[in-house]
DNA sequence: TACTATCCATACGCTTTCGTATGGACTGAA
DNA sequence: TTCAGTCCATACGAAAGCGTATGGATAGTA
């Protein structure tokens, strides 16, 4: 968490009003974002917000620009730190199975992607993502074509586990299975037959996480 | 389809107001199921909304109703034909990534599973198409847990390439990629060492399918 | 103290949507 | 032709949200 809630200082910023409006798309959707529900969550009123914003797409797009800035420094900014690349797809895919929270704000941002501003911002994180998961394809030794071909795969495989774990919690949750089944997504999701790598047993010393 | 669109019968039935609204989802969200803008769109007024339906919620209900009981009817009914479970696994991905409009809709009525109704429905269908899908890797020779396994892994690469194609339409549509990532898809979903089926060459008369 | 900038409260009008009430048109049956 | 049922139009009230206008409160500064 960047900024701390239930500060005490006695007046608002900007990204205090883009922090609520995050936490009330990620559990109503962008339709939750209104003015006044808004102001009542921090405990003034809409005076407040219109000081700090011309209206409200000014804070919908603060929000996901925001959101667009922190999940960029976060996940890639950790994984950058591992440098043998088999190990750091591992990281990547545990790191981004997670945050629950983070899964249902990507969900709730992707499914108002009518928008074009939101829908620009979402493309802008895909790409961000998906070329970042294709050079650590390619430092494995794949070629261009390879390395773009397994990161899209694993990247919809990373996107359906989130939304089949909101759709259906239960097919993932149940007595362990998560965690077997995200070693069976690492030893999926990363090619074989690589020359510049021992296959050695990898990926064993997961740690024991489990849909909340 | 099943039921035809700009009749020439002079009055509406439930499931016309139920197909407009699926309409309306598949390419406005939820919200966009509104009373009076669905009758703008039949060329009708609330009058004849309020005949059929109770409320704007009983319309939501039985789209989403005649969406899941569609959405079951077709893609199932189709792949039960197929005997051989390789190939019948391979034709259910060939169809799953086929219509662009059922992909939006899934999106769309999956993104409003906060009410317990609709959320209660998007489990239903997620939770048949994973046991059928498990079924057809357990006709593969797959024991249980691995079945559960092998299902929750391709729906989830299902699942999120439908939201890829939405996020970031280019990192699927571009010069044959696509078709060359659903082969790959194929050969990856499927678990080779199985005893009971020849490793043969498979899935190399895909049809030339592309993002539409 | 007086003045100013910052931040918020309150009151108002506008629009959209929901839901109701009521009446009209049209059809088939008696 | 009369009557009842079906389907829709129109008018209305209520609620929620957006945005504006304006004034109040507080802190810092001269």
């Amino acid at each position: 968490m960047a900024s701390s809630k239930s500060n005490n200082k006695q007046t608002l910023s900007a990204e205090d009003w883009a922090d609520a409006a995050l936490a009330a798309m990620a559990d109503g959707g962008l339709e939750a974002v209104a003015v006044e529900p808004l102001a009542r969550r921090l405990g003034v009123t809409k005076g407040s917000f219109y000081w700090h914003f011309a209206n409200r797409d000014a804070v919908v797009r603060a929000a996901i620009e925001l959101w667009a800035q922190r999940e960029t420094d976060d996940i890639i900014e950790i994984a950058r730190k591992v440098t043998a690349p088999r190990r750091r797809i591992q990281t990547i895919f545990k790191l981004a199975n997670g945050s629950e929270r983070e899964g249902r704000l990507y969900l709730a941002i992707a499914a108002a992607s009518r928008d074009p501003m939101i829908g620009h911002v979402i493309e802008q994180v895909s790409r961000r993502r998906l070329e970042y998961l294709k050079a650590c394809y390619t430092d494995l030794g794949l070629d261009d074509r390879g390395a773009r071909k397994w990161a899209t795969f694993a990247y919809s495989t990373f996107l359906g586990t989130l939304q089949l774990r909101r759709d259906d919690a239960a097919a993932l949750s149940s007595d362990g299975f998560f965690t077997e089944y995200v070693r069976h997504l690492i030893e999926m999701l990363i090619p074989k037959e690589i020359e510049d790598q021992p296959p050695g047993k990898l990926g064993e010393d997961l740690p024991e996480e489990q849909a909340a």
